[in-house]
Order: structure tokens, then C-alpha cells, then sequence
DNA sequence: GTTAGCACTCAACAAGTCCGAGTGCTAACC
DNA sequence: GGTTAGCACTCGGACTTGTTGAGTGCTAAC
């Protein structure tokens, strides 16, 4: 069998894999590209700094690290981080007593949701040494004003929805019969009839009852409703933004103040939570796998936490991309299992 | 009459305070120090570069300009800033048609507090392009545990008042009649049994029913108490901050971080409010009259507001001590008084 | 008292030099 | 074949030097 030109990079060996673990944890405790040299002295990796170079010299080839100029050591690329969460290191748990330290806490404090993402982002901030954030959701309350559907092709219409607040939606929706435009603006004045001044829980049952075409377009509408509400983020709580400012990527004021604008952008958080809530779990953003250029510096790591279903918002921490992710992973995910076991009890 | 050598400057005639007028808003604009050519052309003054150097070195005799180094052009001191405050300029109201916008906004929003307050940070930041800060104070409720007296001269008396919570607060008392130690601790005692477990308000009658020995304490006691429970500030909303992100000076994070950092203190937020409260009305804080080194490269423009004679809170806004003062002034002077009215009718 | 003229100062910039950390490559080695 | 020592090479950072220009203080004339 003919073997192909390597298009994509063959799997990583034990060493290379070590190396890039090395680079990676160095790097973070440093803040300085790192040498074959030092790699070789410090880490015991049983070979010399040339042998290391070769491998390093690998792992640039495969767009993992990097040098800033030729003559300096290598730094992690964004991909490298990526590899690093995804198959280097495990979510280091929180200690059992830091543990017990934090649930005391959410034990001590008022049961008020504010009080509690107060909390929860301040100790984000503490334990991670990064920037807490916690977004809440707003409750599902977004009403429908009004329903727009467009001939595409005799089966696909496209639909716009008008809630009573936030921005519009639109999505396409195949269609169970062949309709004309007619036919869709009828079907249209239906579901207007039938769900406006509904929200998205109060629409469900009732699109259920209408005719094939217009059940079409209610059921679409109504899961646009749904997202309609769940990007509407209330506010944001931060705690430990000082953690941020002390990192010497941030010494010029410049970016951080381009990640602090982005942080105030309500459809930023909304499209981020949008994107925590499709996977659930601890999501990691890496450089410029967030959704905004203005965050290519930082990593997010971030989880959802609400009871039954209900998204009822996302925890999480911010920092460099230079940051310690295996720490951070596990605190986020502990904190969000903390929360989802808390609002439990609170609903119970 | 001998004329003394002039221990004190001279008071300045009126060129050199045009001059340091238009140093000061010329520098507050451009944030580049101002020469004496580009003063003589642009500020139209009638009299030449020469003239104006001459000005500008009396000037900075008086110590309310400075040279950054010997070829560049001049800056305020903080003393200059101080005297472009209190005698060169007047407060600039804030047009009608802002004043008008304010209030209908304050007028959409929910009766609470916390809503208020994060309204009122917000139109802060806007209006003066600096970051608004407000800072509730907590109702009175720290009570009094222990007061300890101790004899400096017959008929005066040092006073240290334990409350429940907070710091320890000290003063010297004026005694009505000679006092020895013993008679001290006896009042004292007196003082304890009356008044201890009592908050201040609850305090002040059973004050005046002691001795006059004990009575004296027991009102300085009083005193004190209040000065702690007005000092226990509870939180700090703040908006804008990314305004003071955008300034020149702040281009390098680290003073921005301690800045921030200063803002987290509660001991330092407490002493503001205390400073505010004694005085009324709008206070501004130059630079290093600041009460923390942190802070001396920034300003503070600071009013109390609350409610017949109890403190509530305090507004502001925080900016580089290159701020525009006469504005800031006027906009944070016409947000407490609307926060006044506004709280006056919340309690009619 | 005001002004023109002039010598002087000094930060900011550019160009040049040196240093050393770190590299890639090659030839020898196991 | 993989590994290593050796070496020439690169290039940012730190340091030096020279130049420029904005801005000054001083002085003598008005």
C-alpha cells in the first residue's frame, strides 16, 4: 500500500510528547521561551539539548511551538496548549481540603443567587489565580412579536423570528409539504395568531396543534425562542481581574483593555454561553479559539451549571494563555458540579 | 513696614493665572507638556514666548508647575491642579438636556438600591469619561463593647471605644471637672454598663442621663461610634474603568494595578467616606492628597448623599489627575443632589 | 516691563557595536 | 538507525555614540 505524503502530522512519540509536556509546563512557570539547553538539564530527559532540538525542531514542523525569533527558545503555540489539554494532562482536582474549605463558604453565605455567583467568582479568582467569571442566564422570558417565513425552495423556508426583546433570529427550516410563499405567509399569520405574546415554555404545546406547515414553522420558532433566552446573559460577575493585570503579557495596558471591552460585550457573552450550554461540561478556549479577536491573548475555561435541563448560567476562569490548565480545568469543573448540587438542593 | 522675605508666594496676578489656566487645560487636553511658544500662539495672551517664560519660572517657584526635565515644556503639580480648582475655574454644570436625560433614566429604573447605585456609577463614567464609583455605607449597627479612659491631665482624658465590629477609635475628651485615673475607670465603668451592647443612635439618649464625668465620656463615645459605623463601607459599584484604561499615563499596567488594588481596600474606602462625610458637599482628592500612595496618580472628585443628616453613600469619579476638574466637578455635584432628591422622596 | 537673540540642555531617535543564548547542520559515534 | 559533540550562524537586547529639535534661562536692547 502506497503511503500517502504525510498530510496531517503523524501521532506524537512518548519523547516528543514529553518534550512538548516539558516546553509547555516550563513556559507556564516562566513566562521565557525555552531552551534545548535548560530542557535538557532541568527536566532529565536522559538525552542531550542536541537530541532535544531535533525533537523540537518536530514539534515546530507540526505547528505546536514556536520561536519568536531564531535565535530564542520555543513557546507553546496555541495548537500546542490544545494538545496539551486535550491529551498531556489530566484536570488536577482540587485539594480535598480546598474543597471543603469552598463548600463551607457557599454554606455560610445568604441563599440569594447573587450572593452565590459572588462567591463562586471570587473564588475562581483565588484558587486558579486567574480572572472568576460567572455569567448568569436570564430566566426563559423572551415573548414572540412576530414570525417571518420566506419561499427558499418549495421545501425550505427561511424563517426570522421577532422576539419582544434581544435581536432577531433566523434559521431555515425544511418543510413538510411543498409550499409557495402564500401558503408560508398564511402559515406565518397562523403561528403570529396562535404563539405571539408567548414565551418559548408557554408556545411548546400549543405549536403542537396546528396544522403540518404552520406546526413546521412553531417548532423552529419556538427553538429559536429558546435560544433567544439562553444568550441573554444578565450581567457578568468578575472577581480577581488584579491576577490578570499582574501577568507580564499584560504589562502594556493595550491588550488587557481590549479583553476588558470584550468582557462588557453582552452578544459576545451571549455567543460564548451559547457555545458552553451545545457541549456541556468544562469547555476550554485556547488564544484565538475564542470567538473575538480582542481575546486571542487569554484562555477561557469554562463550565455550565443550572438543575434538571434548565441552563441557569456558566462559571469559569480567565487568564493568559500562558496559564496552568490542568489546575484550572479541575477547580472549574469542581466549582460548576458544586453549583449544580447546590441549585439542586435549592429546587428539591 | 519691613516687608518680610516672602516666607509665603505672593498671590499670583492675573497673567500668571491665565497662564497657569491655560497650562492646565492645555495639558489636560494633549497630555504633552505645554511650552511657552505654543502658549503664546495658541492661547492668543499678547505677549511673547519671553514673557511667558518668565511667568511660567515664577510659576514654577511657587511649585504649581513643573518641567518633567529641563528641555521640555512645563505640567501641573498637584498643587496647581489644587489651585485651578479652588480659584481658577468654576464648576461647568452639566447641560439641561444631560440633566434631563439622567433623570428620566433614574426614573426607568426599579426602586432598588443596588439598581441606583450601579445607574448612578454608570452615568458617572459616562458624563465625565473617567470611572464613577459609588460607595454604599452600612446602615448603623456596630454597638459598642468596651471604652477604656486614661488620664493625660486633670481635665483632660484619652479615649479609646471598642465596637463589635470594626477598628478601635481613639480621641482626647475635655473633662468638666479635675479627674484622677481612679475616677476615670469609675466613669468608664459607669459608661460600659450603659451604654455597652447599644448602637450609636440608641446610645445617644441614655448618654445624658450620667454624670457630668461620665456623661462627657459617654458623648465622645457617642461621636466615635458614629464615625465607625460611617466608615464601614459595604462594597463599591464601579463603571467606566475602562476610561481610565484609555489614559496615556496608564499605558504601562502596573500603576493601573495598584490603583485597582487600592480600590479593593475597604480600610482605604472606609477613611474616603470618612473625609467626604465631614465635609459636605463635592470634595476633590489631588494626586497625593490621596490618602494612600497608590492613588497619587490619580483623582478623586467625591460628594456624599443621603438623607436628612444620615450618610447613605458616597458618588464620584476617579480619573488621572490630568482630568478635566471644572466638568467632573459639576457632573458629580449635580448626581448627589439628584441621588438626595431622589432618596429624599424615597422616604416621604 | 517686554522682547529678540543666543547659548545651552536633554529626551528621543537612529545607527553602530558587542554579547550571548539558542539554533540548525554535519560528521563522528554507538 | 538514533544520538551526540562541535561549530558556524542568527538575531534580540543592551550599550554606546551622534544628531536633532523642542524648550529653556539669560542678557542686552527697546
Amino acid at each position: 500500500m502506497v503511503r500517502s505524503r504525510q498530510a496531517r502530522p503523524r501521532p506524537l512519540d512518548q519523547r516528543a510528547r514529553a518534550v512538548l509536556r516539558a516546553i509547555i509546563e516550563e513556559y507556564v512557570a516562566t513566562a521565557m521561551p525555552v531552551g534545548s539547553h535548560a530542557l535538557a538539564e532541568r527536566y532529565g530527559m536522559g538525552v542531550s539539548s542536541a537530541t532535544i532540538r531535533s525533537v523540537m525542531a518536530g514539534l515546530e514542523r507540526a505547528g505546536l511551538i514556536d520561536q519568536p525569533h531564531t535565535s530564542a527558545g520555543r513557546v507553546p503555540t496555541d495548537e500546542g496548549y490544545r494538545a496539551y489539554v486535550e491529551a498531556l494532562s489530566e484536570p488536577v482536582p482540587l485539594e480535598p481540603v480546598d474543597q471543603l474549605m469552598i463548600r463551607h463558604q457557599f454554606g455560610q453565605v445568604a441563599f440569594s443567587s447573587e450572593q452565590w455567583f459572588r462567591l463562586a467568582a471570587a473564588i475562581l479568582a483565588s484558587t486558579t489565580r486567574s480572572a472568576g467569571l460567572v455569567t448568569p442566564v436570564q430566566p426563559a422570558r423572551t415573548r414572540l412579536r412576530r414570525v417571518h417565513a420566506a419561499v427558499v425552495h418549495p421545501r425550505l423556508a427561511a424563517l426570522v423570528v421577532v422576539p419582544t426583546e434581544g435581536s432577531l433570529r433566523q434559521a431555515l427550516v425544511g418543510l413538510p409539504v411543498d409550499a409557495d410563499q402564500a401558503g408560508l405567509d398564511e402559515a406565518a399569520r397562523q403561528v403570529d395568531r396562535a404563539l405571539a405574546g408567548k414565551t418559548a415554555a408557554q408556545s411548546a404545546p400549543v405549536a403542537e396543534r396546528l396544522d403540518p406547515l404552520a406546526q413546521a414553522i412553531a417548532r423552529s420558532t419556538v427553538a429559536l425562542m429558546h435560544q433567544a433566552d439562553a444568550s441573554q446573559v444578565e450581567g457578568l460577575f468578575s472577581d480577581g481581574l488584579l491576577n490578570v493585570m499582574e501577568a507580564p503579557e499584560f504589562a502594556r495596558t493595550e491588550k488587557l483593555r481590549r479583553v476588558f471591552a470584550a468582557l462588557q460585550d453582552q452578544a459576545y457573552l451571549g455567543r460564548l454561553v451559547g457555545h458552553v450550554r451545545r457541549h456541556g461540561g468544562v469547555r476550554v478556549f485556547i488564544g484565538h479559539e475564542n470567538l473575538l479577536a480582542e481575546m486571542s491573548d487569554v484562555s477561557l475555561v469554562m463550565a455550565p451549571f443550572g438543575h434538571e435541563g434548565r441552563l441557569l448560567g456558566v462559571v469559569g476562569a480567565l487568564g493568559p494563555t500562558r496559564m496552568a490548565y490542568a489546575r484550572t480545568i479541575g477547580a472549574v469543573g469542581f466549582v460548576s458540579g458544586l453549583m449544580n448540587e447546590l441549585v439542586g438542593q435549592l429546587y428539591a
